[in-house]
DNA sequence: AACGGTTCCAACCGCGGGCTA
DNA sequence: TTAGCCCGCGGTTGGAACCGT
């Protein structure tokens, strides 16, 4: 059963924009605001448009400080090696690019940036698809040899079926460690993603902010966040992905946390979701092909090194 | 000039998740 | 707990603009 449609689609205009649209609708926006209902905000602005329409219009067009034309040399490398990554999160792209939209950067990337990236590197040069528990952490040319964090143990691996396997080591890339990379790197390691998803035994939070794994204190996570990491003494849940940071939230205030696995620490349970953005392709190359002509390009600022980061692969 | 193919981007669509009653 | 509502996201599409013949 499908959900109820937003609007009723035979009473609003579909369509491009006129000017006189345009202007009442940031009329009405910059004298009211957007009332945090834009399905009531087009028959209040006197639009016969869907809430949705009004809501992309502004955010895509009409709102302050939109950037629009060429993307510069930065943006570019800034787009790859997000995109290496975290992938098509375009929402998360686009908020390291002040004045960018996502629905830019994704038009961007898949009419030219990805055209520019394959056509650097011959066919021949590309390796097959393949996914790789490494491939979350994205590592850094310019790092410096990798402190003893670098390593975490898992304790137990568990399957559907609810077996488990284990101990194994899983070591990870010098990237772990933001000061290890570049300034531009830097700026993408922002945001958790949730492909992985597994259990943490413990961790403790350091006097430098950073989130440490195989100390004692607890995180909870099912969206790349963790909450109330404070509480010390407890196994951890969480989830997250090829961003080298974890969101937590501290009473309620979201802060970023850098994510490193010291010795000792504990891992299980880790799995890969199925149908993830690593799991497929993300385009008609697949991600890890992109990332490799990235990796291989002008972006390379940002290689991934796999030689340097864990091979441990879970399954299902 | 005319035509057909390609590129580009604004806009649409459906879905998932959060919130609330 | 559940259902309904809305927001925001990522994928897709339509058509204007551009380009080559």
């Amino acid at each position: 059963m499908g959900r109820a449609p937003c609007c009723d689609k035979a009473n609003v205009k579909k369509g491009p924009w006129s000017p006189e649209e345009d202007e009442k609708l940031k009329e009405y926006i910059e004298k009211y605001g957007t009332g945090g209902n834009w399905i009531a905000l087009p028959q209040k602005a006197g639009l016969k448009r869907c809430g949705k329409s009004c809501r992309l219009r502004w955010l895509n067009y009409l709102r302050p400080n939109i950037k629009h034309g060429e993307f510069s040399d930065d943006e570019d490398r800034i787009i790859c090696s997000l995109f290496a990554s975290i992938g098509s999160r375009w929402s998360i792209i686009a908020a390291q690019l002040p004045g960018r939209t996502d629905n830019d950067i994704k038009n961007y990337w898949n009419t030219k940036l990805k055209k520019k990236l394959i056509g650097i590197i011959p066919q021949s040069q590309r390796k097959p698809h393949q996914s790789n528990f490494s491939s979350m952490f994205q590592t850094c040319s310019s790092s410096s040899s990798p402190p003893s964090s670098f390593k975490g143990s898992t304790s137990s691996y568990y399957h559907p079926d609810g077996s488990s396997t284990g101990p194994e080591s899983i070591s990870f890339s010098s990237s772990l460690l933001s000061s290890s990379c570049s300034t531009s790197a830097n700026s993408l390691l922002h945001q958790t993603q949730d492909s992985f998803v597994g259990h943490m035994e413990t961790y403790q939070v350091n006097k430098d902010n950073l989130l440490l794994f195989g100390g004692e204190a607890s995180c909870s996570s099912s969206d790349g966040s963790c909450n109330n990491p404070i509480n010390h003494g407890k196994e951890a849940e969480f989830e997250f992905g090829r961003g080298t940071n974890m969101n937590c939230f501290y009473n309620g205030v979201e802060e970023t946390q850098k994510l490193i696995l010291s010795n000792g620490g504990s891992l299980r349970g880790w799995t890969e979701k199925q149908n993830g953005p690593w799991g497929e392709n993300p385009l008609d190359y697949g991600f890890e092909e992109i990332k490799q002509l990235i990796s291989t390009s002008s972006c390379n600022n940002f290689l991934f090194d796999e030689n340097k980061t864990g091979e441990r692969v879970v399954y299902y």
